[in-house]
RNA sequence: GGGCGUAUAGCUCAGCGGUAGAGCACUGCAUUGACAUUGCAGGGGUCGCAAGUUCAAACCUUGCUACGCCCA
C-alpha cells in the first residue's frame, strides 16, 4: 500500500477505529497477562464531548494503550451516568415545549419517557468519545441504572442501613425550591449579592421596651422561635430569660444566650428561625427545642404556609418567600412594610450577604426541615483517610493530598436522597405508623413487617453520586464474585479533574473500601481544567467554549490528542491554544511524510523487537537514540509526567529521526540519478521507524496504526504491538562521531547564512592539525558532510590564503578559503562574538574553580565536571582567539 | 478567616540547586529531489519584588505584591 502524498486524519480515523472495535481490539484475550485497570469517569447520559472530557480521556487511553502495548491485560470500563437531576430536566424541558409537564403523567408512564429518550438521543457521548480514539471496552459498556448495577446500588443501601451506616433523620437540608428536592452541601454554590440588612425593634413581653435585632431575610421572623445574645454580652445579661412579643404573629419567644449572636454585629442580639437557617437550627437545638418542634413556614416552592401554632396571619399565606420575578408581592416585602407601619422598622443598611443557590437550578437555596435519607460519612471517611496517608492510594499530584484531608476530616453526613422520579427508588417502605422497613425487596420488607401491615415504598430516590460511588466494583459484576471482579479491582488507576474530587473521587474511596476491603484505585490522577485562551473558565452560557469535534474535525484526533499530553502537566489548568494544536497536526504531517520518505526508499517494517545489528556511526547512533527515548518515555510514564511523555516522542520523532537520522542516511544524488540506500540503514531505518510508531501510538493512534500497516505486511495491528525493550546500549563512539558530523554541519551553514554566503555554495574544509579521530570521522562521512554541509572535500593542510571563514568543532578547526566572496569584517566580528561566548564560560568556571570552598564543599562530580567544562571552553577560546589573528 | 495553586522570551508553557529551554509568533535566507501543514540560520529573558540559606538559587526558606481556585 502505497501512502498518500497528503495526511487525511479524518479518512483513516473512521477506518481504523471501526476496525478496532470490530475485531475486538480493545479487549484481547489475555487471560494470562497482568491485568490492568482503569474505570471511565461515566460521562452523564444527556451529555456531549466538552474539551474536559476531551483532556481526561485523551490521559485514560494514553494509560491504557500503554498497559496494553507492554502486554497487559487491560481493561477500561466505559459506561453513562443515569444523571438524576440532570437527565430528568431534559426531559422535562421536552415536555415543557409541548405544553405538557411532568405531574401530567403517573411516575411509571414518567419514568418511561426518560428510557425513551435514553434509547433514542442518549449516548451521544459514547459516539463522540470513539471519534477521539479511545479504547475502551464497548462490549461491556454499563449504565447506572442497567439491571446488574442497580442491583448493587440497592445492595449497598440495605447494607449500610443494616450496619447502622444510613439512617432516616428530621433536619434541615439545603433545598432546592426550583427543583423541588433536597441535595447535598457539594450542589450547593455559595455566592455573594448585594443584599440588605433590616434592623427591627422587638418588643419585651413586659412592656420595659425593645431588644434590636438585624437579619437578612426578614420575612422568616414569622418562624422565629427566639432571640439570642452572646452570654458575655453585657449589655443584655438582664434580659436572658426574658420574652419578646413577637409583633405580626404575636408569638412570644424568649431571649436566651448562646455563643453564636456575635457583639460586633449589628446590635449583638439576633433572631433565630430553627427552621430555616443552619445557625439558627443548632441554636435551637441548644435553647432545648426538638426537630420537630421547630417551626416551618414554607412549601416546597418557597411559599408560606401556616406555622404549627397557628399564628401566621391568613394574608401571608401562599406569599413567595422573597419575591421572584413576576410576583408582585412577597412575604418578605409584607413584612417589612407591616414592621414600618408598626414603627418597629428601626433602619435598612445595604451589604453583601454569602447566598446559598443550587448548582444546577440557580435557585436560591433555602434551609428547610424535612426527613430525609443521609449516610454516616464520617465513620466512612475514616479507613478512606487512612488509605491516603499509608500510601494504599497515591494521590498525583500529591498537592491534592491536603485538600483531600481537609474535606474528608471535615465531613458531614451526607444527604443522599431526592424527590425525584428519574433514579435508583429508594428501598424503604413505610407502614401506616410510619415505620419504616428497608430491604433489598418488596418481598423482604414485607416479611419483615408481617403478612397484614400495608406498606408504601419511599418515592424518593438516591443521590446519582450515591449509585456512581460503586461504579470501580459495581461494573465488575459486584454483589457477584466474578472473575473480573476478582482480576481488576482494585483498579490501577483513576483519572479524573480534580473539581470531582469530594463529588466522586472521595465517595469511591468510601464506597470501595467498604465494600470491598481494599481501595478501589493505587492511584487517583487528578488532572485540571481547560480554560479558554483568556484563561476564563469556559462556560455556555459565555459562549467560550470550544468544540473537541471541530477541532478534531479541522487537525485531527490525532493532533488534539498530543496537544492535551503536551499540555498536561501536573497541578496545572489548561489553556486552549489552538496554535499549539496545529502544531501538533504539523508534526504528524511530519510522521507521515517521513513514513513517506522511507517507503519510497523501500525501508519496511521490522521483525524484531531488538535492535538490528549496525556497524555505521549513524545506525549505532540512532539506535542509542531511541535507547535514550524509551528510557525517558517509561520515567514519564512512571511517574505520570504526560507533558514529559509528549517532549520526548516529538523531538526523538522530529530532531534526532527526521532533520538528522533520515538526512544522514539519504542516498546521494548522482548525476540526477537518485542512489540507493543501503542495506543496514534500510534495516535500521524499519526498526527506528517501528519502534516510533509503537511509542507514539498512545498517543497518535490513528497515524500510528495507519503506517504501521503501509510499511509491511504485520502479523497484527500496532494496537497490540509490544513496547520497545531494544536490548541495545547507547554506543559513545557513535555519538562522539555523529554529535561531530552535526555539529560541523550546522556551523557551517551558519557562518554562511551570517556571513550572506549562499547556503548552496560548495566548499572545501582544511583542517590543518586533524586529530586523528577527525581523519577518520570525516573519511566515513564525507557523503553526508557534502550532501549536508556542501563540503565538497577536506584538506589536511594549512591554507594560503588570509581570507577565510573558521569554525571550531570539539578539537578542530575547520577552515574554508573564501578568496573574493568573504566580507572580513563580517567574519571578524563573528569570530569574536564566538570568542566572547566562549570566554565568557570559561571565565565564570575558571572563577568557580579558583574558588576553594567549591572545590571542597562542592559535589566531585559537579567539580570534575567544571574542569572538564573549563578546559574545553578554554580550549575553543583558544582555537578561535587564533583563527582570529590568521585574519590579519 | 483557612487552605491550595500560579507568576520564566511577544503568546502558551517546560525546567525546580551547578553556564536559561520548547512550541507558536517574529526576522533573514533557501527551494524541481519525504515534507510550504517545509527546510536552514537568527533576534528576543536582570526567571514578579525583597531578604535569607548555600561554595553555588529561576529552583530551597521567609516576607511582600498580583492573579486564580477551593473551603468556611
Amino acid at each position: 500500500m502505497t501512502i498518500d502524498k497528503t495526511f487525511d486524519p479524518a479518512a483513516i480515523e473512521a477506518k481504523w477505529y471501526a476496525h478496532w472495535e470490530a475485531t475486538g481490539a480493545f479487549r484481547p484475550e489475555r487471560p494470562d497477562a497482568e491485568p490492568y485497570t482503569i474505570v471511565n469517569p461515566p460521562p452523564n447520559v444527556t451529555g456531549s464531548l466538552h474539551i474536559g472530557h476531551a483532556l481526561d480521556n485523551t490521559l485514560q487511553d494514553i494509560l491504557i494503550r500503554h498497559a496494553r502495548l507492554q502486554g497487559k491485560d487491560a481493561l477500561w470500563v466505559v459506561g453513562t451516568d443515569h444523571a438524576g437531576i440532570a437527565t430528568q430536566m431534559v426531559v422535562e424541558r421536552q415536555l415543557n415545549a409541548r405544553q405538557q409537564k411532568r405531574t401530567d403523567f403517573t411516575r411509571d408512564e414518567f419514568i418511561a419517557k426518560v428510557w425513551e429518550w435514553k434509547e433514542e438521543s442518549g449516548g451521544e457521548i459514547t459516539g463522540q468519545l470513539r471519534r477521539l480514539g479511545c479504547s475502551m471496552d464497548w462490549e461491556n459498556e454499563r449504565f447506572t441504572m442497567d439491571e446488574g448495577f442497580s442491583k448493587a446500588v440497592i445492595k449497598v443501601f440495605v447494607e449500610l442501613y443494616n450496619q447502622g451506616l444510613l439512617y432516616r433523620d428530621k433536619r434541615l437540608v439545603n433545598w432546592d425550591p426550583g427543583l423541588k428536592t433536597a441535595i447535598s452541601d457539594l450542589e450547593v454554590e455559595t455566592r455573594e449579592i448585594n443584599g440588605k440588612f433590616w434592623h427591627f425593634k422587638y418588643p419585651l413581653e413586659d412592656g420595659s421596651g425593645f431588644i434590636s435585632v438585624a437579619t437578612t431575610r426578614p420575612e422568616t421572623m414569622l418562624a422565629d422561635m427566639a432571640v439570642a445574645v452572646n452570654p458575655s454580652d453585657e449589655r443584655y445579661a438582664h434580659l436572658v430569660g426574658k420574652n419578646v412579643r413577637l409583633p405580626i404573629t404575636g408569638r412570644l419567644i424568649p431571649i436566651v444566650a448562646d455563643e453564636h449572636a456575635d457583639p460586633e454585629l449589628g446590635s449583638g442580639a439576633v433572631k433565630v428561625t430553627p427552621g430555616h437557617d443552619f445557625n439558627d437550627f443548632e441554636v435551637g437545638k441548644r435553647a432545648g427545642f426538638k426537630a420537630s418542634e421547630m417551626f416551618n413556614m414554607l412549601d416546597g416552592e418557597g411559599r408560606v404556609v401556616q406555622t404549627s401554632d397557628g399564628l401566621i396571619p391568613p394574608e401571608y399565606i401562599g406569599q413567595y418567600r422573597f419575591g421572584i420575578e413576576g410576583e408582585p408581592t412577597n412575604a418578605r416585602k409584607m413584612v417589612v412594610e407591616a414592621m414600618d407601619a408598626l414603627g418597629l422598622l428601626e433602619k435598612v443598611e445595604d451589604r453583601v450577604i454569602q447566598t446559598p443557590f443550587g448548582d444546577r437550578s440557580g435557585q436560591v437555596i433555602e434551609p428547610w426541615l424535612t426527613d430525609q435519607w443521609y449516610v454516616d460519612a464520617e465513620t466512612l471517611a475514616q479507613p478512606a483517610i487512612e488509605a491516603v496517608r499509608s500510601g494504599a492510594i497515591d494521590i498525583v499530584p500529591k498537592s491534592w493530598e491536603k485538600t483531600y484531608f481537609n474535606w474528608m476530616e471535615n465531613i458531614q453526613p451526607w444527604c443522599v436522597s431526592r424527590q425525584l422520579w428519574w433514579g435508583h427508588q429508594i428501598p424503604a417502605w413505610f407502614d401506616a405508623d410510619g415505620k419504616c422497613y428497608v430491604a433489598e425487596t418488596e418481598d423482604a420488607a414485607q416479611a419483615l413487617a408481617g403478612t397484614d401491615v400495608e406498606l408504601t415504598r419511599d418515592p424518593d430516590v438516591l443521590d446519582t453520586w450515591f449509585s456512581s460511588a460503586l461504579w470501580p466494583f459495581g461494573t465488575l459484576g459486584w454483589p457477584d464474585q466474578t472473575t473480573e471482579l476478582d482480576r481488576h479491582y482494585p483498579n490501577d488507576v483513576l483519572v479524573s479533574g480534580f473539581d470531582i474530587l469530594f463529588f466522586w473521587d472521595a465517595r469511591m474511596a468510601m464506597q470501595g473500601i467498604h465494600f470491598m476491603k481494599e481501595v478501589p484505585w493505587k492511584t487517583l490522577y487528578l488532572h485540571g481544567l481547560v480554560r479558554a485562551a483568556d484563561g476564563s473558565k469556559m462556560s455556555k452560557s459565555k459562549g467560550n467554549t470550544v468544540d473537541p469535534l471541530g477541532l478534531i474535525d479541522q487537525y485531527g484526533a490525532d493532533a488534539l490528542r498530543f496537544f492535551m499530553a503536551a499540555m498536561e502537566s501536573q497541578g496545572r489548568d489548561i489553556k486552549m491554544d489552538e496554535s499549539r494544536v496545529a502544531g501538533y497536526r504539523n508534526f504528524a504531517t511530519k510522521l507521515w511524510n517521513a513514513a513517506r520518505f522511507a517507503q519510497s526508499n523501500g525501508i519496511g517494517g521490522s521483525h524484531s523487537i531488538n535492535a538490528p545489528k549496525a556497524q555505521l556511526a549513524v545506525n549505532r547512533w540512532i539506535i542509542g537514540e531511541v535507547v535514550g527515548t524509551v528510557e525517558k518515555l517509561n520515567k514519564a510514564f512512571a511517574e505520570f509526567r504526560f507533558d514529559g511523555m509528549a517532549d520526548v516522542i516529538y523531538h526523538m520523532v522530529f530532531d534526532q529521526f527526521c532533520d538528522w537520522y533520515l538526512e544522514l542516511i539519504k542516498p546521494a544524488f548522482v548525476d540526477g540519478e537518485k542512489g540507493e540506500m543501503d542495506a543496514e540503514s534500510m534495516i535500521v531505518a524499519g526498526w527506528v521507524l517501528d519502534q516510533i510508531l509503537v511509542m507514539l501510538h498512545p498517543f497518535m493512534p490513528f497515524i500510528t496504526e495507519e503506517l504501521w500497516h503501509a510499511l509491511g505486511d504485520r502479523p497484527y495491528d500496532i494496537i497490540h504491538a509490544k513496547w520497545p525493550e531494544p536490548n541495545a546500549t547507547v554506543d559513545a563512539d557513535a555519538v562522539r562521531e555523529i554529535d561531530w558530523v552535526i555539529d560541523t554541519i550546522s556551523k557551517t551553514r551558519s557562518f554562511k547564512a551570517e556571513l550572506n554566503i549562499p547556503p548552496g555554495a560548495r566548499l572545501t574544509a582544511n583542517i590543518a592539525d586533524p586529530q586523528p579521530s577527525t581523519i577518520a570521522i570525516i573519511e566515513r562521512q564525507a557523503a553526508a558532510l557534502s550532501r549536508l554541509g556542501r563540503i565538497d572535500s577536506f584538506a589536511f593542510a594549512p591554507v594560503e590564503t588570509n581570507n577565510v571563514a573558521q569554525i571550531v568543532v570539539g578539537g578542530d578547526t575547520v577552515v574554508y578559503a573564501l578568496d573574493g566572496i568573504i566580507d572580513l569584517d563580517a567574519e571578524r566580528s563573528r569570530i569574536t562574538k564566538a570568542i566572547e561566548a566562549a570566554a565568557k564560560e570559561r571565565d565564570a568556571l575558571a572563577g568557580r574553580l579558583s574558588n576553594a570552598s567549591f572545590v571542597e564543599k562542592a559535589k566531585p562530580e559537579a567539580v570534575e565536571k567544571a574542569r572538564a567544562d573549563h578546559a574545553e571552553k578554554a580550549a575553543e577560546a583558544e582555537r578561535l582567539t587564533a583563527a582570529l589573528a590568521r585574519l590579519g
